[in-house]
DNA sequence: TGTACATCAGTGAACGCGCGTTCACTGATGTAC
DNA sequence: TGTACATCAGTGAACGCGCGTTCACTGATGTAC
């Protein structure tokens, strides 16, 4: 009985496992909402409309719930870069829409974002977002559109740059909006023009 | 009487107030050491060899302390930047010593780092350091180092992938060692000359 | 078709802990006489 | 020079809180007979 949470209904017989993913959803959300990236594990219960011990069922222990908060996180931020790419033929636009939905994430979910990247290990998923960027960087040197020699090495300049846009905080974007002639998109393309070497 | 507190001797009388500095630097030595970015305020008394209820003298509450801890970091970044500037004559020069000064305040320090550019207002200080940056940039363009048409937006794109860079985690610099042929300052330096469009 | 029961999803109470903060205090020391 | 005392730096005990985790349990429900 809790104010914030709802009245649940105890899932079906032999789908107890579903308050598994209504869990982490539940901590995503948390994490999304209040903009503060530690997790308690009563916090998250509540939350989800479902008594503490609830949990243990499904994790072991507080940590194993972040860590599946973290590898469903570092899940969508790679589902949305690829997404980004599929909706463009031309590479150096599908990088462009790379690079526009990875900083879209970290500041769409700005807590989340700071939470992955602060774990001390990076999941699988990590390097794959990289990894998208890295092909897409490939391609546009296949088709001219990149003049870049070490398409590796330029790819880990992109992601640097991206990853610094996507941890900028508010007063940050707010000196952004003042820089004048240089908007949101115009910079993060702009850096991806200079450091892919884009013709 | 704590084990990780050493014996303190008062402070002479008139000299109360070295306290707050003493605080300041054992909230400091703590974050670094631990690389825990979340202080508490018992611990930090701890810390300085100090009673809980002592710090209430120095600062209203937790969050007053946690400020200070900021302010004096944002001054020594400002700092080291403004050393590692000073200590070139050429303009380009100055810039990659800028450059990596930055980002190796960020790896030195990289819980305070973090704590530092996840509050939700940045102390003046963080403007200075990014001030030094720019001003670095117009030398270049008026010594003809760099071919930038508007040095201010240059500016923030330079100082968005020091960003970057400076909170790599360790698993993002050791993929940055498997790179081959760019190293660490080669890495940052590139990416200013991309960025700043040195010549 | 009816019912006993094993299984399953989930709970309530309790634990010890470290936290931020308040309070009334203690004891050393510089100063006034 | 000696001493009383105000001032100052700092303390110990206590508070209520939310936390992670453990434990013995409850009550609904699908299934076997």
């Amino acid at each position: 009985m809790n104010a914030t949470s709802t009245i649940r209904k105890r899932n079906p017989r032999g789908r107890g496992s579903d308050l598994r993913e209504e869990v982490i959803s539940a901590a995503i959300a948390l994490i999304d909402e209040t903009g503060d990236s530690t997790v308690s594990l009563r916090g998250v219960a509540r939350r989800a409309g479902v008594s503490a011990p609830s949990l243990y069922a499904h994790f072991a222990n507080l940590a194993e719930l972040t860590d599946a908060v973290l590898a469903s996180s570092f899940e969508q931020l790679r589902d949305e870069v690829h997404e980004a790419i599929k909706s463009q033929t031309d590479p150096a636009r599908a990088l462009a829409a790379a690079g526009a939905a990875y900083i879209q994430f970290g500041w769409d979910h700005r807590a989340r974002y700071r939470l992955m990247f602060a774990a001390s290990g990076y999941s699988p998923d990590a390097v794959a977002s990289f990894t998208l960027v890295a092909s897409t960087i490939d391609a546009c040197v296949k088709s001219g559109a990149s003049e870049s020699v070490d398409p590796r090495a330029d790819a880990f300049l992109v992601w640097v740059a991206m990853h610094g846009m996507a941890t900028l905080e508010k007063p940050g974007r707010d000196d952004l909006r003042r820089l004048g002639p240089l908007d949101r998109p115009a910079i993060s393309q702009e850096m991806i023009r200079r450091l892919a070497r884009l013709r």
